[in-house]
DNA sequence: ATGATTATTTGATATAGATCAAAAGCAATC
DNA sequence: GATTGCTTTTGATCTATATCAAATAATCAT
């Protein structure tokens, strides 16, 4: 549970009021390797930070998995769209890994919202933190070569990178299997 | 100052006092096609909602001018990251057309998040749409051909793309100017 | 362990879009 | 209204990466 107040923490000032209802609102579950844990099919009730294990958020196109983002140790996972906004969305999330995870729902989400305006900055600054990853991910889509992709994929991912299948980072990359794996070759 | 008071109703319940408190807080002001609004050298302390005209944010890369995104009537332009942690970022602001604008400062707008709760929430909410946008981008820019990228750019800025000029389309989608005219041409 | 899947690498070829170069269109300025 | 400086178009190559195909290597289940 410790993992999770220090992630509130990085942004925002937590009573011990808040804690407590964080941390009675979240309960602990597990997944193994290979599960699907959301369905595109529905909507995203759920919200899963991570304590151990990789878990991924991808959609399907052309019959082919799109991998879009790889969520590790001490960071949130859901479908955003459909969690936001209750509408249906493509996106998948399956576990790379044995997961360990503490479970958010919808309601207690907005229930906190409701009560701690604290939680609606958080969720303000911490969007503005992804917000920033998402330009920069932009930036590296565009004008520049797979290589430079596959390094600024590292960097992002640093710390798990070598985690995540080859497969996943192509799509992810928006380059075919093939193409990353002789970059990786010649290096 | 309407469409300001209406931009946010989108996302909150204004009380007439947060009416009151935004409408004191913003002025007007008017800026010449082409000029520099904000400059990349400096923290942006600066947030301007467009009433007429287009505002574009870019940055330079190898000596060109990348577009990254533009702002028509109805939506704020600043540079996200120095706006939002005071942190020197690569982005320029200039004006493609002459505009009207309502300029709202960072020490206004903390003082509005740090008084009303409310706009905690509506920073939330407005930044998941955005979000979800990004995610679309980030779609576009992989799997799919320069015509594909620049149909989708057309959807997105569907009431403005013909005011903008053909060259910052193209690096705005990551292709040259000449394949996005080729692309224009057969169409 | 052993065979069966699944993931990765390697090779040969094709192609969308980049690059280089120059002409044609437009728009601003004196 | 001609002159100057941008912007867009058109044309001829070139190249990074896709695609197709098959061989290894790794992982999983019995």
């Amino acid at each position: 549970m410790i993992p999770l107040l220090q992630h509130f923490a990085q942004y925002i000032k937590l009573s011990d009021q808040l804690k407590e209802e964080i941390t009675g609102r979240v309960k602990e579950q597990t997944f193994k390797k290979g599960m699907l844990i959301h369905d595109a099919g529905k909507i995203c009730t759920q919200s899963y930070f991570i304590q151990k294990g990789i878990m991924r958020l991808y959609f399907v196109k052309d019959g082919k998995e799109v991998s879009d983002y790889f969520g590790a140790e001490g960071e949130w996972v859901n479908s955003p769209r459909s969690m936001m906004f209750r509408k249906l969305d493509h996106y998948y999330i399956d576990a790379l890994e044995d997961c360990e995870v503490l479970v958010l729902s919808v309601a207690n989400l907005v229930y906190l919202f409701d009560h701690f305006p604290e939680m609606e900055r958080y969720a303000r600054l911490s969007m503005g933190s992804m917000f920033y990853q998402f330009m920069e991910r932009v930036t590296s889509l565009r004008f520049t070569t797979a290589k430079d992709k596959y390094e600024h994929f590292c960097q992002v991912y640093h710390d798990i990178y070598p985690r995540i299948p080859l497969g996943m980072v192509a799509s992810y990359l928006g380059i075919t299997q093939e193409t990353l794996s002789r970059i990786r070759a010649q290096k």
